[in-house]
DNA sequence: TAACGTTCTTGATTTGAATCAAGTTGATTC
DNA sequence: GAATCAACTTGATTCAAATCAAGAACGTTA
């Protein structure tokens, strides 16, 4: 059984039942390294679950890519925002490394919430986890200095700098990858 | 009538019944300039919309506050983050004028969309809104330049540089005072 | 293993915003 | 209307990160 299933059931038990319908409208997706799971300007028309692999979310700019967020195994993703207004999304998500995604189609999310009230926790529990997600990297990007961003991320996630190719992290982090290489020299030894 | 319901009405007509319901919840609040809606650390119990007034969602931090949004009549004001965990929230909301807010608990919107469904749309509605804001505002962070930022938020929301004080504007576009300060005379004159 | 492309590092220089430090303007109070 | 305080502006200087420019390390393919 697919570990997402394992993880929602451990939070939420399910009856039998629930799950089944669960597992029924389960989408695999196999992406490989450097496909998109949404594109700018397509309206983001399922909510994935990685079950293996990693995925990054940013911002389309003349310039650079804007990377906002990083994702791994068990992480939900997908723009809430065009998903639930059916506008196109403004943000890209596409795939780091090879990546199995569990997806589940918008027609499929509401009537299984109909049909299973107890679904609308866990999808209650989904949506509460992304504000908080988002409102810490909102505190990080406006409160911090690029430099405490960078120590701040060593110190709380140091597994992203292992897996994660630097030039995203550095993308994320709102500087270039030559900054980052710099912080690296002098923080890391 | 206050004018959140009347708005609320005009974009989901809602029963009378349901209206009523609505409006015997709404508890009035009135805050002075620099009183606090929400305050870093306590859980946020209520949403609030702004009826008349203007207010400024900021993170605390050692050196400096880090203005995140402004609000203005018939925004929505709360963190979403805190409201629904409950857990403590690590924004501050304060009232820049002196407003007049129409709050409602969380208790009282459980009970309001469970009696009354129509209501589960309005607060969908919202949900969503919210969501849009946030990418967008995280998307202006990353891509833009602060002098990019200044300029496109002087094209889209002028108003704001006439009802702000300037040291919040300067927080929210992640410069200082002085430096907005330079870019009105630059690109005002 | 040689050749290529990509990713990361290192160095020199530039630059844009922060900081520091006075002023100026404006509003409020006595 | 003077005095006070906060908000904003202006100037001089500093500083951190971007940019520009090579080069090194690494992986992949021939």
């Amino acid at each position: 059984m697919k570990r997402i299933f394992y993880n929602i059931h451990k939070i939420f038990p399910l009856t039998e039942e629930t799950f089944e319908a669960l597992k029924n409208c389960a989408r695999i997706l196999h992406l490989q390294k450097n496909e998109f799971f949404l594109t700018e300007g397509e309206v983001c028309s399922s909510i994935g679950f990685i079950e293996k692999g990693s995925m990054r979310l940013f911002y389309n700019s003349p310039d650079r890519e804007a990377c906002n967020d990083f994702f791994f195994e068990n992480s939900v993703v997908g723009s809430f925002a065009s998903f639930l207004s059916e506008m196109p999304s403004i943000v890209n998500i596409v795939a780091i490394e090879n990546s199995e995604v569990i997806a589940f189609s918008k027609k499929d999310i509401n009537d299984l919430i109909e049909k299973h009230p107890s679904l609308k926790q866990l999808s209650d529990f989904i949506i509460q986890e992304h504000f908080i997600r988002t409102e810490k990297r909102e505190e990080a990007l406006l409160k911090f200095s690029p430099e405490l961003r960078f120590k701040n991320l060593l110190e709380e996630h140091p597994k992203i700098f292992k897996r994660i190719p630097l030039q995203y992290v550095a993308s994320y982090l709102n500087i270039t990858p030559e900054t980052l290489s710099r912080y690296r020299s002098r923080f890391l030894v």
